[in-house]
RNA sequence: GGGCCGUUAGCUCAGCGGUAGAGCAGCGGACUUUUAAUCCGUUGGCCGCGGGUUCAAUCCCCGCACGGCCCA
C-alpha cells in the first residue's frame, strides 16, 4: 500500500441503500446531509443564479463607507465556497469564496428565518453556498453582506485542508490541484497570470499579422528537435505514432505553401527526465516568419517579451528568486565561441580542434565520447561552464552545425549556423534560427545526423523524405524560434519550479 | 540513473527504544459585529509498506513505494 493509497483510502460506500463510512469526519458530514434530506433540502439544486462575484462588490463599494451603504436599497447575492465560519450564539460571521476572491457575510438568525437558519447550522466549512442581502460595513469596518437569504449549492463530503497553514504537502497540492487552488490564493494568481501571458503572445502575434495554426501532436516520425520521443498505436490503421517532440517541420510544410507567417501555441511531449525546470509535456510558441532572418527575431524576441513584462510588471525590471532581472533592451550578444572563450576559459585555438576541445571537455567534466563530434562536445561544456552564468537576458549566436540540423549555415563560417538561444537565469527560454530552405544541404545534414544515431546518439534527428521533398518545391527564406512558455511564466510569477506554473505536472501513479 | 532529505490524526507539525502529542478542523456547551474570534469540555492514529535486530520498534538496521532538493 503506498502513501498516495493511505491518504485517501476513507471512500462512502453505500450497503443496503444506506450510506457507510469508516471515516468519522465523514461520518458526522453525512450524517448533517441526512437531516438536511430529511428536512427537504436540495443538496445539489442548479438553478442557482448568483447575481454579483466577490470582486464586483469591491470594485463598487470597497471605499464606501457605512453611511453610504446605508443609503443602498439594492441587495447583492454570491454563490461561493464556505472558507470560514465564527460563530456568536445565534449569529455567524462568515467567508465565502469565488473565484475572483472572498467576502464576509453576517449570518443572524433573526435576519435569516427559521428555515434557511436550519440550513447554515448544519453547513461545513468547503460547502458552496448561496447568500443574498445588503452590504454594510461592521464594527471593524469590514465591507460585509447582511444575508437575508442563503441556500446549499453543493454540500462536500469531504473536509478542507486547515486554515491557516492552508495545503503546503507538495504531492498533494499537484496530485489534488483542486485543493491547492481552493486553498492557497497564490495558486490561482500564478494560473490567472499564466493565461494573461499566452493571451499577450497571441496579441503580439496577431498584431504583426500571423496566422495561428494547429498541426499534429500524432506524428509518424518525431522530428523537429533533438530528443527522445512517446510511441503510441492507432488501432484501425494499425500504425504506431510519436507524440510531436516540436511541430517544427509541419509548421514549415505551411510556410512553403505560402502561409509566409504562422504560430502555435501548443503541447510538446518530450521522453525525458523530471526537474524543477523539466514537464515531459511542455507548452511551446513556435513560430515561422518569411524574409526575416535570426538577426531579426532577436530584435523580434526582445520587443515581445518586454512587452509581455510590461504589461505584468508595468515594467522591464522584476525580480526573480532574488535575482534582479533586467529587460532593458538590446539584450547581451555572445557567439557560442565568444563565450567559451570569456566565459568557459578555453583556449581559442582547441575551438577548431576536435581533439583539443575533448581534452578540455574531459578536464571540466563533461561526459564526452571519443568519436562525439566537434560541434557536440563544445556544446557540452557550453551546458557544463557557461549556460548558468547567464543570468541576464544574452542571446547566444552561431551554434555548430551538426548540432543544428535544420539551420541555414553561417556565410561567413560553413560549420556554424544563423541561430541563437536566448538565456536568462541561466535557462534556454528561446531557440530561433535562420531556417535552412537548401533540399540538398538538408538532406546531406538528416545523413549525418543518421550516422550520429547509428553511433549511439537515440537523440538525433532522423531522416525525413517527405520533409526534404517539400523543401524541394522551394520554401522562402525564414526565421523560425520556440520560446518555451512553462519558463517564462515561471520568470514572470517568480516560481523556482516548472510545476508550479503547470496546473496538472506528470507524476508517477501507482496505486498497488 | 546517483546522492541527500521527507512520509506520524482530515490539515499543519512535535516526539524518537518502554505500545503516541499539540494547534487547527470536527463534535457538545456558552456567546447576535467577529477577523486564525474567545472560553469550557471532547472524539479521532495499521506513526507510508515489507522484513530484520531487541524482552520491547513510530524511533535502530535493510529493502520497497511515493514525493522533494541537488547532481548526471
Amino acid at each position: 500500500m503506498t502513501i498516495y493509497q493511505k491518504k485517501y483510502i476513507h471512500t462512502c460506500f453505500i450497503k443496503h441503500g444506506e450510506i457507510m463510512e469508516d471515516n468519522e469526519l465523514l461520518k458526522v458530514r453525512l450524517e448533517k446531509i441526512a437531516a438536511l434530506k430529511a428536512a427537504g433540502v436540495d443538496l445539489y439544486p442548479n438553478d442557482i443564479k448568483p447575481d454579483n462575484t466577490t470582486a464586483e462588490i469591491f470594485n463598487s463599494f470597497g471605499s464606501a463607507d457605512g453611511e453610504a451603504l446605508a443609503r443602498l436599497t439594492e441587495k447583492f447575492s454570491i454563490a461561493g465556497r464556505l472558507m470560514a465560519i465564527r460563530n456568536f450564539g445565534k449569529a455567524a460571521f462568515i467567508k465565502l469564496q469565488d473565484r475572483k476572491g472572498q467576502i464576509q457575510s453576517y449570518i443572524a438568525k433573526d435576519n435569516l428565518g427559521d428555515d434557511a437558519y436550519f440550513i447554515f447550522k448544519k453547513l461545513d466549512i468547503g460547502d458552496i453556498i448561496y447568500i443574498s442581502g445588503k452590504l454594510f460595513r461592521t464594527k471593524t469596518n469590514e465591507l460585509t453582506i447582511e444575508a437575508d437569504n442563503l441556500r446549499l449549492v453543493s454540500k462536500a463530503i469531504r473536509p478542507l485542508p486547515e486554515k491557516w497553514h492552508g495545503l503546503t504537502d507538495i504531492e498533494t497540492r499537484y496530485r489534488q490541484r483542486h485543493l491547492d487552488l481552493i486553498t492557497n490564493p497564490k495558486v490561482k494568481e500564478i494560473f490567472y497570470k499564466r493565461s494573461r501571458i499566452i493571451q499577450l503572445l497571441r496579441k503580439f502575434m496577431d498584431e504583426h499579422d500571423f496566422l495561428e495554426v494547429e498541426t499534429p501532436m500524432m506524428q509518424p516520425r518525431a522530428g523537429g528537435a533533438m530528443a527522445r520521443p512517446f510511441k503510441t498505436h492507432h488501432n484501425a490503421l494499425d500504425m504506431d505514432f510519436y507524440l510531436r517532440i516540436a511541430p517544427e517541420l509541419y509548421l514549415k510544410r505551411l510556410i512553403t505553401g505560402g502561409l509566409e507567417r504562422v504560430y502555435e501555441v501548443n503541447r510538446n511531449f518530450r521522453n525525458e527526465g523530471v526537474s524543477t525546470f523539466h514537464n515531459p509535456e511542455f507548452t511551446m510558441l513556435e513560430f515561422y516568419w518569411t524574409y526575416t532572418t535570426f538577426e531579426d527575431l532577436m530584435f523580434y524576441t526582445e520587443n515581445l517579451i518586454a512587452f509581455i513584462a510590461t504589461d505584468i510588471f508595468g515594467g522591464l525590471k522584476f525580480n526573480y528568486q532574488g535575482t534582479e532581472i533586467d529587460l532593458t533592451t538590446p539584450w547581451r550578444r555572445v557567439s557560442v565561441k565568444e563565450a567559451l572563450v570569456e566565459m568557459a576559459g578555453m583556449p581559442p585555438a582547441s575551438l577548431e580542434n576536435q581533439a583539443q576541445a575533448l581534452a578540455f571537455a574531459r578536464r571540466a567534466g563533461c561526459e564526452t565520447k571519443e568519436t562525439d563530434s566537434l560541434g557536440k562536445i563544445l556544446m557540452a561544456i557550453f551546458d557544463e561552464l557557461v549556460e548558468k552564468k547567464l543570468i541576464q537576458p544574452t542571446f547566444v549566436t552561431h551554434y555548430p552545425v551538426d548540432v543544428s540540423p535544420l539551420s541555414r549555415r553561417s556565410v561567413t563560417n560553413i560549420n556554424f549556423t544563423d541561430r541563437f538561444e536566448l538565456y536568462i537565469y541561466g535557462k534556454e527560454i528561446a531557440n530561433a534560427f535562420s531556417e535552412l530552405n537548401d533540399p540538398v544541404d538538408q538532406r546531406g545534414r538528416f545523413l549525418q545526423q543518421l550516422s550520429q544515431r547509428e553511433g549511439g546518439d537515440d537523440e538525433a534527428h532522423e531522416m525525413d523524405e517527405d520533409y526534404i521533398r517539400t523543401l524541394e518545391y522551394a520554401m522562402p527564406p525564414t526565421a523560425g524560434e520556440g520560446i518555451g512558455i512553462d519558463r517564462l511564466v515561471m520568470l514572470f510569477t517568480d516560481s523556482a519550479s516548472i510545476r508550479d506554473v503547470i496546473l496538472f505536472p506528470l507524476l508517477r501513479t501507482r496505486q498497488e
